[in-house]
DNA sequence: CTCTGGTGCGCTCTTACCTCA
DNA sequence: ACTGAGGTAAGAGCGCACCAG
């Protein structure tokens, strides 16, 4: 298996800055794909192509009880003004299938991933840890009680005080399962209702394990962008340290250079001052035969610099220089340094 | 047309659990 | 066996966009 890990655009370099982009930017369009964090993940496409056809098979009938759950959820949990613990309060819990939902989600619900009851639509049965302590308690748990598995579980937590020890139960996605929703994610960052219904089904996870997963992932693809443009950040800064090191030394070379050929420079006391930040060149002079000087210089400096370079680079070593004198050339070199 | 409440969804922070060295 | 660190699933709260009345 093999795990690609791209940032930026498709070019070598990173994309400067992409954390001032707005979130809602970066997401996944047909336009701006190419520019996405992306992950890949080595494996076969098969999965990807029957969950393609699945999604395609799906009309409009199977969201709606994803979506209608939501809808139940989301109006319990505004009614009361707390959004603490009204899942629980009102009746409604996540974990636990509405009436309509179950239907669609019977498979899900009751073969948790962790369950060792589980039996997958495909082949996602492979757990991680098949005989680990995690999956001898579902074990334990599924032959006691009830048949339901952990979603079982949780789903009745609501009504048991001592389930709240079960209540935060690790469910952890199968090699399998997170290989395909990284597949997924590959495809597209966000799911609509329908996404995420067929992968649920298709992983015999509960929609709402699927959200989280994605929401979890674009967090985490979120994180690492922030490291990279830490790390550009970082360098542009060790760059400007270095033009700005450099620059000193010109400074005080030029100084020598004055102070060792006192006829070098015969125009009137003028002093120049480059703006860092748009590179122009500010005149305070009294001479107006030294302002039209700098105005030469700024016009020939200027074609150098434009915005348009600028742009494209604003860190570029190579920067152009700058030399205060009126004929737009290096000024004599001292014969020895 | 504007306002308002409801709804859906994403983001962020946090917690709790699991795994591993 | 114990422990601390890192990874991650999940909870909670908030904001924003959209829509119907």
């Amino acid at each position: 298996m093999e795990l690609g890990l791209s940032l930026g655009d498709n070019s070598t370099t990173p994309r400067p800055f992409g954390f001032l982009a707005k979130n809602r930017e970066i997401k996944s369009t047909p336009t701006n794909r190419g520019l996405e964090f992306c992950m890949a993940l080595g494996i076969n496409s098969n999965g990807k192509r029957l969950l393609q056809d699945q999604e395609r098979d799906k009309s409009s009938g199977d969201g709606d009880d994803e979506s209608e759950a939501v809808k139940r959820s989301r109006s319990t949990r505004n009614g009361s003004s707390e959004g603490g613990s009204s899942e629980k309060v009102r009746g409604f819990d996540v974990n636990r299938l509405p009436p309509a939902a179950a239907d669609a989600e019977d498979g899900a619900a009751v073969s948790s991933p962790n369950s060792v009851a589980s039996s997958f639509q495909m082949d996602f049965c492979v757990f991680r840890g098949a005989g680990n302590k995690r999956d001898l308690e579902a074990a334990a748990a599924a032959a006691g009680v009830n048949d339901g598995g952990d979603a079982e579980r949780a789903s009745s937590r609501a009504s048991d005080d001592d389930e709240n020890a079960l209540s935060r139960k690790k469910l952890r996605l199968s090699k399998e399962q997170s290989a395909y929703l990284e597949e997924s994610f590959k495809e597209h960052n966000t799911l609509n209702p329908k996404q995420k219904l067929a992968l649920a089904k298709q992983l015999n996870l509960r929609p709402r394990q699927v959200e989280v997963w994605f929401q979890n992932r674009r967090a985490r693809t979120k994180l690492k962008q922030t490291e990279v443009d830490c790390e550009y950040l970082k360098r542009c800064c060790e760059t400007l340290t270095e033009e700005n090191r450099r620059l000193h030394k010109e400074l005080q070379e030029l100084r020598a250079l004055k102070n060792s050929n006192p006829f070098y420079m015969q125009l009137p006391a003028t002093t120049l001052t480059m703006c860092p930040s748009c590179e122009r060149v500010a005149t305070t002079t009294t001479s107006a035969a030294a302002a039209s000087a700098s105005t030469a210089i700024n016009n020939t400096t200027n074609t150098t610099t434009d915005s348009k370079s600028k742009a494209a680079n604003p860190f570029a070593p190579s920067r152009p220089r700058f030399y205060p004198f009126s004929q737009s050339q290096p000024p004599h070199q001292p014969a020895a340094s």
